[in-house]
RNA sequence: GCGGAAGUAGCUCACCUGGUAGAGCGACAGCUUCCCAAGCUGUAGGUAGCGGGUUCGAGUCCCGUCUUCCGCUCCA
């Protein structure tokens, strides 16, 4: 365990030190639980994008793309149930450390009292709570509790911390003027999917989908998470990688069965170990679901979630039909019915996906020999992932290899990401190499002059071999593909 | 949010009981070697997270604050 202590925070070094990600504005002490992406992480960000979307609305006829905005009406937060779940007012007993919503733990008080006989005093300490909330006095609400003495059921004492709102929802006000009141407000999304939700009419009728059919996006998502920590892992503005497929009334079972199934080969498609895999079956239900689980994967910091597959019902449908006051049904021509679809969603966590790849690749290798020790750090990307796909070194910067080597790279880098250096001993660039996870290093050397062939280094093996400078991009284009 | 630990150069760290900041690696320029880092020469880079206090003097002691990691808690 301290080793892995040890490795999480060796990953977190070499990704700042390699440009992978550093913490957000930095020079002014940084921002809590936010992060920026590097030169070399925006690149393997979008590599894990790609290949999400094309394995998801390229490999499927069913599924389309679509990309909807973070700002949305803020009915939509009142239909999906976040503005009524998660913005309350809560308080901490400081010796149980245990939270409780306001208007609970007075409820409760009160319930307690007209049991005890006093309905007199629980209606007038329901009143004032009511009243209270309305204005959102939040020290009124602590003078309430403190003043009927009211007690934490785990600690049995009165030792509060203050009253605070917890709003899991990042709010701003819409249009150039501010403070116009409840009416301006907006919230930055806490999910994405929501905009997959107001436009299934949309898509379904524009792109003639017939259900079953899924629509995939990628977008930021904001949560004020209370604790947020673990780098990466739990950040306040992260991206989500989402597919809302919509299905027939109660085959919801297969086709939960059937993602579950789907997601998983998905992961081990990049070559991913799948010991280091376990689903995690959800067995307290979140409001909308009626199955879910989560894919788990063993990070250095134990087994966590990464991806989430829910069988939503049609409670995000319905609930849109109910406050837009538009149907949200779909025709089903087979069976000559109108129905509210339901839906299987799979949700991966774009930002927990980059660090998955980190955690697997990042490889610390003992090279020492007898003679003298050495070492390397290399990251094992899958070729298809990495930020650079190929290294152009000639082995000297004279006798013309400079200019073969830029050949080279000019004829490749259409095809994809390459990288050029010609300082430094020919190991240590290949050195360098590893640390950034390139998985091919073409290296130029005199015997190029004379038979056209160079040698390719490959990252894992360090092995060598030679192939002639017309098999390049065929090698590495094949390796990626 | 509670408790613990920490913040000094890009990274890893040193500076013992307060006396004006140092190493290794890395980076940059050049030389040398030329198929797996640490050869030679030179250079750059830190108002010690930030703010305040004690002191003749603070990286070092005290307080506050920000950030990070660990444990607990939370995570629809």
């Amino acid at each position: 365990m301290a080793t892995d202590s040890n490795k999480f925070q060796a990953i977190i070094s070499h990704c700042k030190e390699y440009g992978f990600i550093f913490p957000s504005s930095e020079i002014y002490d940084g921002l809590q639980a936010v992060y920026d992406y590097g030169q070399m992480g925006s690149e393997l960000k979008k590599n894990i994008k790609d290949y999400w979307w094309n394995s998801m609305t390229q490999f499927h006829d069913n599924i389309v793309g679509i990309d909807a905005a973070i700002f949305m009406h803020p009915t939509t937060w009142k239909a999906s149930g976040h503005v009524d779940n998660f913005n309350d007012p809560m308080i901490d007993n400081k010796d149980s450390k245990k939270r409780y919503r306001v208007d609970h733990l007075i409820e409760g008080f009160a319930e307690d009292v007209r049991n005890a006989g006093d309905a007199a005093k629980a209606d007038a300490v329901l009143a004032s709570m009511d009243a209270l909330l309305a204005k959102d006095d939040f020290a009124g609400l602590k003078q309430l509790i403190d003043d009927n003495k009211m007690k934490c059921a785990v600690s049995g004492t009165c030792n509060w911390t203050d009253v605070r709102q917890f709003n899991l929802m990042f709010s701003t006000e819409f249009g150039s003027v501010s403070g116009e009141g409840e009416d301006n407000k907006v919230y930055l999304r806490p999910e994405t999917a929501q905009g997959i939700f107001v436009n299934f009419l949309n898509v379904q009728k524009t792109g003639r989908m017939k259900i079953p059919f899924g629509i995939a996006q990628i977008g930021k998502a904001f949560r004020n998470e209370i604790v947020a920590r673990q780098f990466i892992f739990r950040m306040r503005e992260f991206e989500q990688m989402e597919m809302q497929f919509f299905i027939r009334p109660g085959t919801q079972k297969e086709w939960y069965e059937y993602w579950k199934a789907e997601r998983l080969k998905w992961h081990l498609s990049l070559g991913l170990p799948a010991d280091k895999y376990r689903f995690h079956d959800h067995i307290k239900l979140a409001h909308y679901a009626d199955a879910a689980c989560d894919i788990e994967f063993e990070f250095p910091i134990g087994f966590k979630e990464v991806e989430g597959i829910h069988s939503r019902t049609d409670f995000d449908l319905k609930n849109h039909q109910e406050f837009s006051k538009k149907k949200q049904q779909y025709f089903d021509t087979e069976i000559n019915q109108n129905y509210i679809p339901y839906v299987i969603e799979t949700s991966i966590g774009l930002d927990r996906m980059f660090l998955l790849i980190m955690s697997n690749a990042y490889t610390e290798e003992d090279l020492s020999t007898p003679e003298k020790p050495d070492s390397r750090v290399v990251l094992k990307f899958p070729a298809k992932l990495a930020p650079i796909k190929m290294a152009v070194f000639p082995l000297t910067k004279k006798d013309g290899l400079p200019e073969i080597a830029r050949g080279i790279m000019d004829d490749c880098k259409k095809s994809f990401r390459c990288f050029y250096e010609e300082k430094d001993a020919i190991g240590k660039r290949y050195r360098r190499m590893d640390a950034i996870g390139t998985p091919f290093c073409i290296t130029v050397d005199h015997q190029t002059k004379e038979d056209n062939t160079v040698t390719v280094r490959h990252r894992d093996s360090m092995l060598q071999e030679r192939i002639p400078i017309d098999a390049i991009k065929g090698m590495v284009l094949g390796a990626i593909a």
